[in-house]
RNA sequence: GGGGUCGUAGUUCAGCCCGGUUAGAACGCCGGCCUGUCACGUCGGAAGUCGUGGGUUCAAAUCCCAUCGGCCCCGCCA
C-alpha cells in the first residue's frame, strides 16, 4: 500500500472546476459533428509525438477521439500537449473536422473526424498506470482489484457495468409498468436458522446482541404482502458468509419480487415478461415466450440436473431394465441392491480415445468412487473391457433403449440413482463442451417445476427444505405432511426455477400463508414449536392476521449480468468485488479496528 | 477444512526438469530525433527482495520443507 502519493509536478494551477463546460463526450462524436467547435474533457489514452504534430487519443466513458495538436495552428496548445502523459486528465477546445480520406480510421466509431485543438489545459496529472488500460485485461486480478478505479476505466469494464445498468432498467421498467412497488427493507436484520452462515453486526446499544445481514429479504417481502402492498419488488443486496467461487461473492444483488394471490402461471408470465424486458434493454435481444417447462423429476431423469442445459441434445438413458438378469457381475450386484444403471450414448462422430476413456474412468473412480463402464458399438458387437460380459440379448435391449447406432460410444454408470444421475449430468456437460455441442448464441430458457419439498440430510439426520421453509406444498400433498417425515419426502412444492442455458437465473415459490401449516413444516424440519416461536414468531404472528396467499421469485442480478456480458466471472460485472478470501485489495477490507471501537461493542477478540 | 495451479523489472512472460559468468524478452517508463500518426517510427537509458522464511550445497530463481497471496475446484452455499 502506498503511504503517500508523490506530488504531481505541474499542479500549481489547481482549479476545482474545469475552465469550460463540455459540449460533447469524446467517444460520442461522429462525422456529422464535423464543422462544430467542441469542448471536451477526458483522459489521455495514447500520445503520438511526431516532433511537430502531436496526436492524442482522448478517452471518456463513451470512447476515444483523436486530437491533433499542430504547432503552426496553435503553439500554446501544442506546448501543453508536449508535456502531457498517459492518464492525464485534460480539458480541450477545438474544431471537429472531417479527416482526409487517407487518414480515416475505420477501426474507431469516431474515426471519420478529428479535433484540431485550439486550447488545452491539464486538469490533473497522473502517475504512469501500473497496467495497460487499452485492450482486454492483461494484468493479474489482484492488481486489477487493487487499482480498481483504473481497471474500471477500461472499455470492457465500462461496457459491462453499463450493460448491467441497462438490464436493471429493463427490470424496473417492466415491474413499474405492472404495478409493482419498490420498497426497501433493512440491511440490519436478525439472524435466522437454516440456510447460509450469517454476517453478524454487533449492537453497541445492546451489548452481546447482534444483527444479521439478510441472506435475502424473504421474510420481509412476505410481511409486505401481509401488509397489503399486493405487489412488491426491490433490487436487494444479499449477504452470505460462505466460501467464494467464480460465480459467488459474499454480497450480491437480487431482483426480489412478491405478489399477492398469484397462480403459478401468473408468476411465470410475469417473470418471463421481466426477463424479456431485461434482454431487450440489456442486449437488444427479443426472447421467445412463453418458456418451456419441465418437472424436476424429468430434468433429473433426462439430464441429471435440476438446471438442464437444453442447448445440448444429449440425454441420459436408464438401462436398468435392459440389464435385468445380466451376468455382468458389477451390474447384477447393483441391480440386486436396488440401484440403477444409467448411460450416455455418444454418436459415432464423437470419438473418445482409449486414453480419454481411461482418464475419465480414473477421475470418477478416485473422486467419486464410481466405476465407469464403457463400450464402443460396432456392427458385430461391442468393444471394450466389459464387452465380453454382455449378452447379445442385452446389447439389443440397450441399443433399443439408448438408440444406439454403429460407431456409438456408451458410457455407463451403476449405483444409487441419486448419485449416478448427477454424475452423468456433469459428464454430459463436459462432453458437450469437449465436442462443442453447445450453440453459444442460443438462449434456452426453461422453467423447472415440481421440486420436492424436502430432502433428507445425512449429515444432520433430519429433513431439510429444498427451497426454504416458507415454500408451500402442493395442496394435494398436504396429507403426506401429516404422515410423518418419511412420507413427507414424497411431497412436492409449489416451487420453480428459471433456468437459462444450464444456469439458474432465478427461483421462487408460492409461500405458506397459514400459520398452522407453517408450524407443521417447522416441526417436520425438526424445529420445535418453542424455537419457531422465538425465531420466526413475527412471521407466524403476521400470518395470523389475515395474511393473503402470496408468492414470488428472486433473480440473481449478477448472474444475469454475466450472461449478458458473456463472462465467466462475477467480478467482471461488479464494480468492487472481493477476492476468493473475501478481501478487497483496494481498501484493505476487512481491517482490524481500534481497541476503543471493540470496547464500545463489548467485543473481545479471541487469540 | 481439502485438492490443483500460479507467484521472476511497473505489466505480461521466458529461464526452473538437468543448480554454475553480469537473470533475459516484449510492452510500459525516462531522454534524444521525427509534421499524418492511430499498437506511430527511430536511437539511447534506467529499472529485479526471482512472494517470504528456513534447509541442502563450494554454489540456489532453479532442489527440499514451511509459510503468505492470487486464481480454479471439492466441501460449504441456492
Amino acid at each position: 500500500m502506498q503511504a503517500w502519493i508523490p506530488m504531481p509536478e505541474n499542479n500549481n494551477a489547481f482549479s476545482p472546476m474545469p475552465p469550460w463546460p463540455r459540449t460533447n463526450y469524446c467517444g460520442a462524436l461522429r462525422a456529422a459533428d464535423a464543422g462544430r467547435e467542441v469542448a471536451l474533457w477526458g483522459w489521455v489514452a495514447t500520445r503520438r509525438d511526431h516532433g511537430g504534430l502531436i496526436f492524442i487519443d482522448l478517452r471518456d466513458r463513451e470512447g476515444i477521439v483523436q486530437l491533433v495538436f499542430n504547432p503552426a495552428h496553435n503553439p500554446a496548445a501544442h506546448a501543453v500537449a508536449e508535456g502531457v502523459r498517459g492518464e492525464y486528465y485534460l480539458a480541450i477546445k477545438g474544431a471537429a473536422v472531417r479527416r482526409s480520406a487517407a487518414t480515416i480510421n475505420a477501426e474507431l466509431p469516431t474515426g471519420e473526424i478529428e479535433i484540431m485543438a485550439s486550447a488545452a489545459e491539464v486538469l490533473n496529472t497522473s502517475l504512469a498506470p501500473p497496467f495497460p488500460l487499452a485492450g482486454p485485461d492483461s494484468a493479474a486480478e489482484e492488481i486489477r482489484l487493487k487499482y480498481r478505479y483504473l481497471d474500471l476505466r477500461r472499455a470492457e469494464m465500462q461496457s459491462n457495468l453499463r450493460r448491467r445498468h441497462q438490464a436493471l432498467r429493463g427490470a424496473r421498467a417492466y415491474l413499474d409498468e405492472h404495478g409493482f412497488i419498490e420498497i426497501e427493507t433493512p440491511i440490519l436484520f436478525r439472524a435466522t436458522p437454516e440456510g447460509a452462515r450469517d454476517y453478524l453486526v454487533p449492537s453497541r446499544v445492546n451489548p452481546g446482541r447482534f444483527y444479521a445481514l439478510p441472506q435475502s429479504p424473504q421474510l420481509l417481502k412476505q410481511i409486505l404482502m401481509v401488509a397489503g402492498f399486493d405487489r412488491y419488488y426491490q433490487i436487494a443486496r444479499c449477504f452470505r458468509d460462505e466460501d467464494l467461487r467464480a460465480n459467488r461473492q459474499p454480497e450480491f444483488s437480487q431482483i426480489d419480487i412478491e405478489m399477492t394471490g398469484p397462480r403459478l402461471e401468473d408468476i411465470h408470465r410475469m417473470a418471463e415478461g421481466m426477463m424479456a424486458s431485461i434482454y431487450q434493454y440489456g442486449a437488444g435481444i427479443t426472447i421467445e415466450r412463453p418458456f418451456a417447462q419441465m418437472p424436476y423429476d424429468e430434468a433429473m431423469e433426462r439430464f441429471g440436473s435440476d438446471k438442464p442445459d437444453l442447448r445440448c441434445a444429449l440425454e441420459l438413458k436408464n438401462l436398468t431394465a435392459a440389464f435385468a438378469g445380466t451376468s455382468f457381475k458389477v451390474f447384477a450386484e447393483a441391480i440386486a441392491r436396488g440401484e440403477s444403471i444409467y448411460a450416455i450414448a455418444l454418436k459415432g462422430e464423437h470419438q473418445l480415445s482409449r486414453r480419454e476413456l481411461d482418464e475419465m474412468a480414473e477421475t470418477l473412480r478416485s473422486r467419486q468412487g464410481m466405476g465407469l463402464a464403457w463400450a464402443k458399438v460396432a456392427a458385430d458387437g461391442w468393444q471394450g473391457p466389459i464387452a465380453k460380459f454382455v449378452s447379445a440379448k442385452e446389447r439389443a435391449r440397450v441399443a433399443d433403449v439408448a438408440g444406439l447406432v454403429p460407431g456409438a460410444t456408451l458410457l455407463m454408470l451403476a449405483g444409487p440413482r441419486g448419485k449416478v444421475r448427477p454424475l452423468l449430468g456433469d459428464l454430459r456437460l463436459a462432453l458437450a463442451a469437449k465436442f462443442k455441442l453447445l450453440d453459444a448464441a442460443a438462449l434456452k430458457f426453461l422453467w423447472v417445476v415440481d421440486f420436492p419439498l424436502f430432502d433428507y440430510s445425512e449429515e444432520e439426520k433430519r429433513l431439510v427444505s429444498v427451497n426454504h421453509p416458507f415454500t408451500a406444498p402442493r395442496p394435494e400433498d398436504l396429507p403426506l405432511l401429516e404422515a410423518g417425515p418419511q412420507r413427507a419426502l414424497e411431497a412436492h412444492a409449489l416451487a420453480y426455477d428459471m433456468v437459462l442455458n444450464g444456469q439458474e437465473m432465478g427461483g421462487g415459490s408460492i409461500r405458506i400463508h397459514n400459520a398452522e401449516l407453517q408450524l407443521k413444516v417447522f416441526e417436520l424440519l425438526g424445529i420445535p414449536r418453542a424455537e419457531a416461536a422465538a425465531k420466526f414468531g413475527f412471521l407466524l404472528d403476521a400470518l395470523a392476521y389475515g395474511a393473503p396467499p402470496h408468492g414470488g421469485i428472486a433473480f440473481g442480478v449478477d448472474r444475469i449480468a454475466m450472461m449478458l456480458c458473456g463472462t465467466d466471472s462475477l467480478r467482471d460485472v461488479m464494480a468492487f468485488p472481493k477476492t476468493q478470501r473475501a478481501v478487497d485489495p483496494m481498501s484493505g477490507a476487512p481491517s482490524e479496528v481500534d481497541a476503543r471501537q471493540l470496547r464500545e461493542l463489548s467485543i473481545r477478540v479471541a487469540q
